[in-house]
DNA sequence: TAAGCGTGGGG
DNA sequence: TCCCCAAGCTT
């Protein structure tokens, strides 16, 4: 058994003390971080948070200020269409988040005056607002003593106390030894220091122990088990799946596309449109050299493109001009398939 | 509870 | 090339 949160508190001021100095002199130079000084601004700690969920910080630069300039306040995204923000955030990958910080700003907007709310507890009730980052916004946009929960952190308290059961099933017993640590008058920074605590020292494979500001206090260092700790659970298998692409042009050399589901995969997306192998529609087609292949996060998918025309029009499609797919939501996987193809995107 | 949900970078 | 994984949430 870990030994209580008793066992923090005691050396909190001391953590905290020794972290924020680290950070001070350490922290990287991200867009969305507050200028020391200036007041946060709620909106834009409340983009970043949902751009940052599963997604690597260095993603996350290219993407964040061009994002925030389309977007930049909840009613200026409350306005626009649902489109406008899948269109801006293709690539970012994980577009349900593109949906849940879609309605979270019509929420803002509807329910809360226009002003991002500024309790944890409001905040995990939006729409792809959960329980980290309610607490990161709460800290980091209002200094509210809430000390937030995700990867990085649980990778820290782990080690910090050795905890040694797998943090798939118990990330939510370190949420206790986090508010251990909250206090000070830097709630937000303390947030972010231990986040990048996790990134930059504390890392997964290899952690930085001689560096580390608290060395002096972790466990898993003085038993020898840094490196082993937490521990992994085994992955689950990705299975492997085919599929055929299909690319269509009408007389006016427009492009065959279809709209994805609303919900699952890719939701809302704009795709060629594609069969299982073998399920080709009758027509006249030309299958393309090579295929194409894609990894998604459970499956991966290897797909072969072929060119021609169906007999019959597909049902569920449209037709789009080639010279403005600009306008269009592609994910990823579409635009690998129309460059295969040859064709600018 | 565990599976579904993208993508790109690093070792 | 392959595997890991990254400031998680939803159902």
């Amino acid at each position: 058994m870990p030994p209580p949160p008793a066992v923090l508190t005691a050396a909190a001021t001391r953590l905290r003390r020794t972290l924020l100095e680290w950070y001070d002199r350490a922290k990287r130079t991200l867009p969305w971080r507050a200028t020391p000084g200036v007041a946060a601004d709620p909106w834009a700690v409340l983009v970043s948070e949902i751009m940052l969920q599963q997604t690597t910080v260095a993603t996350v630069q290219a993407r964040f200020d061009p994002f925030l300039a389309r977007f930049p306040t909840p009613a200026a995204m409350a306005e626009a269409a649902l489109d406008d923000v899948l269109h801006a955030w293709q690539g970012l990958g994980y577009y349900r988040r593109a949906r849940g910080l879609h309605a979270c700003a019509r929420t803002i907007v509807h329910g809360h005056a226009g002003q991002v709310p500024d309790e944890s507890e409001a905040l995990a009730k939006l729409p792809g607002i959960g329980p980290y980052t309610a607490a990161a916004v709460a800290a980091i946009a209002f200094g509210q003593q809430v000390v937030p929960v995700d990867g990085n952190v649980a990778r820290v308290l782990a080690r910090l106390i050795a905890h040694d059961r797998p943090l798939s099933a118990t990330k939510a017993e370190l949420w206790p030894y986090a508010a251990a640590l909250a206090g000070g008058d830097r709630p937000g920074d303390l947030a972010q220091a231990l986040m990048e605590l996790g990134a930059l020292v504390c890392t997964p494979r290899q952690p930085a122990c001689g560096i580390c500001p608290w060395a002096f206090a972790c466990r898993a260092r003085a038993e020898g088990r840094a490196t082993a700790l937490p521990v992994k659970v085994a992955k689950r298998s990705r299975p492997e799946r085919r599929a055929v692409a299909m690319l269509i042009r009408d007389d006016r050399g427009r492009l065959c596309l279809r709209r994805r589901p609303e919900d699952g995969l890719l939701g809302g997306l704009i795709e060629l449109p594609a069969v299982d192998p073998g399920e080709l529609p009758p027509g006249d087609w030309q299958a393309l050299p090579g295929t194409v292949r894609h990894v998604f996060t459970h499956f991966s998918l290897e797909t072969t493109v072929v060119t021609g025309r169906p007999v019959e029009a597909l049902g569920d499609a449209f037709f789009h001009p080639a010279d403005r797919l600009h306008e269009l939501a592609l994910p990823t996987l579409t635009r690998k398939l129309l460059r295969h193809a040859g064709v600018a995107a």
